[in-house]
DNA sequence: AGAAAACTTAACTTTAGGTTAACCTTAGGC
DNA sequence: GCCTAAGGTTAACCTAAAGTTAAGTTTTCT
């Protein structure tokens, strides 16, 4: 399978969080939780989740306020965000998708609706990206194909490579931290030696090309055309 | 003009796959059908439509169920879904764009509406891409002959290894994880080694020359010239 | 029912490619 | 201009994944 989608919930109430863990982990997607708004964006900006629930009502930084600044977020800006709110809040609804919300949940939550609605909503993103074929400075990214063609001559790379290219592609010019790449490309509980990264960089600039990846000491690496 | 585009039907009332024939053979369309849900993912799996009509109340499996598990299948990924249910129901559309439908047409079925629909899903699907014979580096594939022809030699297939075939086909160059493949050739269900698809791709590979399977290791295979 | 064909499995081998360790180079703070 | 920590390089090593083969099983056909 392709990497497992990854979903990060935000709320309050921890019985709320175990309950969507339990539920989505089933599932086989890959979960991870925060407490509250702000810790919900720190996460957010480290883990690139593929889908965000975020509960309205939280102290603090509530779910509308979150769901504004992830918008703002460019490594962020095609994540699907859904809200989980009270089934007779639902006047809030209007606000939630000025906000940028993909979506609703209502509590109580259905186990299988809940289920449902998730796996649609990732079906309906995946392909919009998955089709979209990078092109940048002579180098182009076949997903579906798992193919690379640099200058018209096609590379078949490996595995991790390939990854960590479409990682480090899908927004040129950011700087993505190690623990960035670690975090999606290895997940978080696996742990692999702090030259590995570079090893597989070093293959990259190898067949594609020194100039497109660049290091910025002490924070990470980039890709630029 | 261009190749007829295809329409499954699948309905347990054999009245109303006759009146959707008719209907739709009459504007020029190609139309399979099936009595029921299992038997309308083998056709669709087999055939490849490029529309596909479904009943959501049928015995043993629904539409809805159908439809997701159609939507699971790599080769049907990009196939037009309109569901078939009775006026009264609509509460179930919701339900039914959650499993990945597309559209609905409601019973009692107006001809000249349901023609004009499907014309008008066709349309926005884009251009149907033949599907119908396969010729890629000197193998031709007849799907409607179940035959394989390799150097104007004709080869029989056992059926196995001629699904896997098609769907490698389906799509040149694009990878095919292993379980994209269990899920279009065995079914979500079905639980085989691990070791199954590598002794079928193997017979392939021996029947129809190595070079045409590729092995994307820890991904998948792909199918290429 | 019996034979043949197709399919799956199990046990074993092979290999790509991922990781590591040891050493080398460089950037940038002082 | 040193010194240090971060990153670069290389090759050996290791492992999970794929290849292979043959022996069961199941299905199909006569």
């Amino acid at each position: 399978m392709a990497k497992k989608p990854k979903i990060l919930c935000v709320d309050d109430e921890q019985d709320i969080l175990d309950l969507l863990t339990f539920n989505l982990e089933k599932e086989g997607y890959d979960v991870c939780t925060a407490l509250n708004g702000k810790k919900g964006l720190e996460v957010a900006k480290r883990e690139l989740p593929d889908l965000i629930i975020l509960d309205v009502m939280m102290p603090e930084m509530d779910g509308m306020e979150t769901c504004r600044e992830i918008r703002e977020i460019p490594s962020l800006q095609n994540v699907v965000i859904t809200f989980l709110t009270a089934r007779n809040e639902d006047y809030s609804q209007i606000a939630g998708f000025e906000a940028g919300a993909d979506d609703f949940i209502t509590k109580p939550i259905r186990q299988r609706l809940l289920v449902s609605k998730i796996k649609a909503l990732l079906r309906r993103s995946g392909p919009t990206d998955a089709k979209k074929d990078m092109s940048i400075g002579g180098i182009e990214i076949d997903r579906e194909k798992y193919l690379v063609t640099k200058d018209g001559v096609q590379i078949q790379l490996p595995k991790k490579e390939f990854e960590l290219l479409v990682l480090l592609s899908s927004a040129p010019g950011r700087v993505f931290t190690r623990e960035n790449i670690l975090n999606s490309i290895w997940g978080n509980d696996v742990i692999v030696g702090d030259r590995t990264i570079d090893v597989h960089i070093r293959k990259l600039r190898e067949k594609l090309g020194d100039e497109n990846f660049k290091t910025i000491k002490g924070v990470g690496y980039k890709f630029e055309a």
